[in-house]
DNA sequence: ACCACGATGTTGTCAAGAGCAACTTCGCTC
DNA sequence: GAGCGAAGTTGCTCTTGACAACATCGTGGT
C-alpha cells in the first residue's frame, strides 16, 4: 500500500535522499557554532534523524567528513573572493581591498572552518581538495597579474608575489581567531598590511624608470 | 616493610614526584609526533606509568592540559626568538632575519604545537597564557623599536608595525603546515616577505629627509 | 511482470577515552 | 604520633568511532 505510511504524510522515507549534503550542511553549522572538536558523527546523525551508522555510507570515517568539509569550504571561499572581486569593479586597488576584506569576512564568520581547511591538508592526499584550494588561490594570482600589468606591482613570478600577499592575509586571520587582536585592531591591521604590501611590492623608481627621473 | 617493597629498588614510589612536568613533557612529544587530535590523557598516564585518574589532580580536564601546553609553548617560543636575536648581534636586519628564521624553525619542528598555541586562546581566559604570548611578541616589538631608532623603519606605533610583521610570518607558517608550500618555496617566500616588509615599512624619502636630498 | 543486485540505512557490538567519585597512600605539621 | 591535605588508584557511567550483519529500497535486465 502504497505511497505513504499511515502516520504522517511527510514521515521520513527509509532513504533520506541526499544524506551526504545534509551531513555536510549540518556539520558546517555545528563547526561554526561549536568548533571542530565537538563535532560528532553520531550527533549529526541524530540531528538529521537518521541512525548512527548511516553516515558511514557517505564518509568512511570522521576524517573523511572533515576533508569534505574543508573542500567545500575552499570552494565557497573561492566563490566569495571572486564575487567580491567582481563587485569591486575593474580598478586594481579596490579589487585588492575587496578580496582581502572578503577573505577576512570569511575568516570572521567561520573561524573554525578556516582552521579546519588549513589543517585538513596534512592527511588528505585528495586531489579534489588540492583543486579546490588552487581555485581559491587563483583569484589572488589573477589580481597580481593585473597589478603587474598596470605597473602597480613589480614584475616577477606572480605566484611568489601572491604567496606574500596570501601569507599576510592568512596571518591576520590567524591573529584574529587566536584572539590576539581585537576587532578594532583588525581593520587597522588590514589597512596597514595592504598598504605595506603595496609599497613593498611597488616597482622601484629605477626599475620603473631607469633614468631615475624622480629628481628631474 | 618499610623503606622499599621487595621487588625492585627503583620501584615507582606511590607519588611520582613531578607528574605535572612529566605529563607536559610527554604530551609535547606526543603532540609533535602524532598531533593534538590523538593526544589522550590515559595514554599519557600509561606511558608515564601512572593510573588513568592521576592526571586529573594536575589538569582538571583535557583542555587544561592543552592550555598549559600552549603556555609552555609560548614561553619556549619567546626564549628561542630572543636567543636567536641575541646570537644575531646588534645589527637590525640580521636580527630581523634571525628572528623570522627562528619562528619558522619553531613552526617547522612543532607545527601541531604552534597550531595548538593559536587555537587554545579561544577558550582560555588564563592570564598566564596572555602573559606568555605577550612575552614572545615583545621580542618583535623591541626589534621594531630598534629599526625605527636607526631609521630603517618609518616611525609610528611599534605595535602596529609589529603586527604587520607578525601576521606575515605567522601566515607563512600557516601555509607551510597546511602543505600549501614546499620547503623549497619556504625559504624563497620568507626572503620575499622580509624584503617586502622592509621596503613597505621603510621611511619615505620625504619623511626621512624633508628637503629631499636624495637628488642632491 | 519479476527478480536479482547494489546502494543506502539500521541495529547491535566492541574498544577507548573523558569525566567523576570513593577510597588509599604518602608527607608534613603540630 | 595523630591527623590532615595533597597526590594517586580503582571502578563506574556516558559518549563516541569503527565495524559487521541485517533490512529496505529502487532500478535494470530479462
Amino acid at each position: 500500500m502504497a505511497i505513504e505510511p499511515a502516520h504522517q504524510p511527510t514521515e521520513r522515507p527509509y532513504h533520506h535522499g541526499n544524506l551526504r549534503s545534509a551531513l555536510l550542511a549540518a556539520a558546517e553549522r555545528r563547526v561554526r557554532e561549536r568548533g571542530v572538536q565537538d563535532l560528532s558523527l553520531r550527533e549529526l546523525a541524530r540531528e538529521i534523524g537518521v541512525s548512527h551508522g548511516a553516515p558511514r555510507r557517505h564518509f568512511p570515517d570522521r576524517q573523511a567528513l572533515l576533508d569534505a568539509l574543508a573542500e567545500s569550504g575552499f570552494e565557497r571561499l573561492g566563490a566569495e573572493l571572486r564575487a567580491a572581486a567582481d563587485r569591486a569593479g575593474d580598478e586594481f586597488q579596490p579589487r585588492l581591498e575587496a578580496i582581502a576584506a572578503a577573505y577576512i569576512r570569511f575568516a570572521t564568520a567561520d573561524p573554525a572552518l578556516l582552521d579546519l581547511m588549513f589543517a585538513s591538508k596534512h592527511r588528505a592526499t585528495e586531489q579534489s581538495l588540492d583543486d579546490a584550494m588552487e581555485g581559491a588561490f587563483l583569484v589572488l594570482i589573477e589580481l597580481i597579474l593585473q597589478g603587474q600589468a598596470i605597473g602597480r606591482l613589480a614584475p616577477g613570478d606572480p605566484e611568489r608575489v601572491g604567496l606574500v600577499l596570501f601569507s599576510t592575509i592568512q596571518g591576520i586571520t590567524a591573529l584574529l581567531t587566536a584572539g590576539m587582536i581585537t576587532p578594532e585592531q583588525l581593520d587597522e591591521l588590514t589597512t596597514d598590511a595592504i598598504a605595506n604590501f603595496l609599497r613593498g611590492s611597488a616597482p622601484t623608481s629605477s626599475s620603473e624608470l631607469p633614468e631615475g627621473p624622480g629628481c628631474g
